[in-house]
RNA sequence: GUCCCCAUCGUCUAGACGGCCUAGGACACCGCGCUUUCAAUGCGGCAACACGGGUUCGAAUCCCGUUGGGGACGCCA
């Protein structure tokens, strides 16, 4: 019997739910479904000072809408202390880590320190490994130390997934530090404690912690404990091949599902940044990414986030949801906009006109506004392109009092009699049907006129076209 | 600066064993058709193996170097 796949998403409560964690979450979830294993969600919040109550709620909900549940947790680092002193204290023990008495402010500025220096070879820790009893002495006077992991003198390799075959020299690997002298355990070793704990048996991160892991290879190694499996993903970056940062807009999850993006659209498209199933097929959903996905097809080059695509992933799930989804889904968003709906009951034939046409939900409260609510205004670029033919002032109540009078409503009689009218006062029809256009739907573009009629029903048209006709007269002779 | 990693169209990518690659698909873009506009759709187009050396009968695919990019170097995670 094969070992369960156990992975875990751990993000730390720092800030929300990015593209990049989402897209780690993403994979790590598709992983533990693919093999049948577990996803266990952990939240790293071992920084006090930075880690927040409302951001891992956040994580959370970011998480949620995209549809990746998780089969344990969340657990929380923070409420499992006493667990990495033992761990430490081990190590300390073993003499395989040491206090650090060193004073907190000199160490402060080593980071900016580092950058400017000339380089070093060894880079080692400078504060003295103390006799034990030594140790053991200042400790017990009550003197503040921090426990550092004394790093050995050898080389560190593993095997990752992605990458492959990954080896650093030891000399350029510091002492780590283990526990601060406040008490609190820091990131390497709770990770690697965790991910002992958990049974973690793959470690889905980030390409960031590549160079994390050969410390934790070496706790690993401290502990007795064998490795898990290592599969490091390529980041994300800006279009302009930078780091992801709001610089470049919107990096919240969040962000994404308020601009009108379905999760099942940013699922599918973050499934295929940095991943492949080989060949030519994009359009994927769940079940097909879940049989697809493999660590094989992980590449290792970093990958731009560009929306261009995300927007044509966004049209087609918008395209092909059902219209029980598409109702449910533009209801929201004109509800959440505040718009009140008409009619209601044949909402589902306005929608199916628009879906083609629809890129995001979004699109529903403001372009297409007009198809849901009698409050609407008109484009005043379409205005001023459209209305400008003082014949119209004429034509369009003419037209309204046509339609007004004419026995059907239908597609074909409909534009019949609008072609009729343009051509008994000799005018273009499009010179009608464009201002007509914008009368019924505030925009230069909308689906078929005729066919916007009919969905919009005979009543509705005619006060549109009462309202334009009102309009034109208000507007001041040239 | 030091260490680690990466390198196919503008972007996402296909490309197990080197020959099936005059490098495929998708997005975007540009034409044409359809058409009352836009979208959709059909057809067509533009567009890449970073560079230089090897190895080989043969390299996008292997090796080395150069250049470029990214990551990491915290008592952050």
């Amino acid at each position: 019997m094969v070992k369960e796949v156990r992975v875990r998403f751990a993000p730390s409560p720092t800030g929300y739910l990015h593209v990049g964690g989402a897209r780690t979450a993403l994979f790590n979830w598709l992983f533990a479904r693919r093999h049948g294993g577990k996803f266990i969600l952990r939240i790293e919040d071992t920084d006090f000072a930075r880690s927040s109550d409302v951001m891992a709620e956040g994580i959370l909900q970011g998480l949620h809408w995209l549809g990746l549940n998780w089969d344990e947790g969340p657990y929380f680092q923070s409420r499992r202390l006493q667990h990495y002193r033992s761990f430490a204290d081990r190590l300390l023990e073993e003499g395989r880590a040491y206090r650090c008495f060193c004073k907190l402010d000199d160490n402060a500025d080593r980071k900016s320190e580092q950058l400017t220096k000339a380089p070093q070879d060894d880079i080692r820790h400078e504060c003295p490994d103390f006799a034990a009893e030594d140790s053991e002495r200042r400790a017990g006077s009550g003197e503040p130390f921090a426990i550092r992991f004394k790093v050995p003198n050898d080389k560190t390799s593993f095997k990752d997934l992605v990458f492959g075959e990954i080896e650093v020299d030891n000399k350029t690997l510091e002492d780590f530090v283990l526990i601060r002298s406040d008490g609190i355990p820091t990131y390497h070793l709770v990770v690697v404690a965790d991910d002992m704990d958990m049974g973690i048996t793959h470690v889905i991160r980030g390409a960031d912690h590549i160079s994390n892991t050969p410390k934790q290879v070496l706790l690993y190694q401290a502990a007795g404990s064998p490795l898990p499996e290592f599969a490091h993903l390529p980041l994300i970056l800006g279009p302009d091949k930078q780091r992801l940062s709001k610089r470049h807009g919107a990096t919240s999850v969040m962000a994404y599902a308020e601009m009108g993006y379905l999760p099942d659209a940013f699922f599918n498209f973050l499934s295929l940044l940095g991943w492949s199933p080989g060949d030519d097929r994009e359009l994927l959903n769940r079940k097909e990414l879940i049989e697809l996905f493999s660590l094989k097809g992980v590449g290792k080059a970093n990958a731009v986030f560009g929306l261009e695509k995300l927007d044509w992933f966004n049209s087609q799930y918008l395209r092909n949801a059902s219209i029980d989804k598409l109702r449910e889904l533009a209801l929201k968003e004109l509800q959440t906009a505040g718009i009140e709906v008409f009619e209601v009951e044949s909402l589902d034939s306005r929608l199916e006109l628009l879906r083609v046409r629809a890129r995001k939900s979004n699109d529903f409260s403001t372009i297409f506004k007009a198809f849901f609510s009698d409050d609407f205004d008109y484009d005043p670029a379409a205005g001023e392109k459209f209305f400008e033919d003082p014949k119209l002032k004429e034509l369009i109540p003419a037209l309204h009092s046509l339609y007004l009078e004419s026995e059907e409503f239908t597609l074909e009689s409909t534009e019949k009699t609008l072609r009729r009218l343009a051509e008994q006062k000799e005018v273009k029809a499009g010179l009608l049907i464009n201002a007509v256009r914008v009368a019924l739907t505030g925009q230069k573009v909308a689906p078929g006129l005729f066919e916007v009629m009919l969905v919009l029903g005979r009543q509705r048209t005619i006060e549109r076209l009462e309202r334009l006709g009102r309009y034109l007269n208000s507007l001041p002779e040239k």
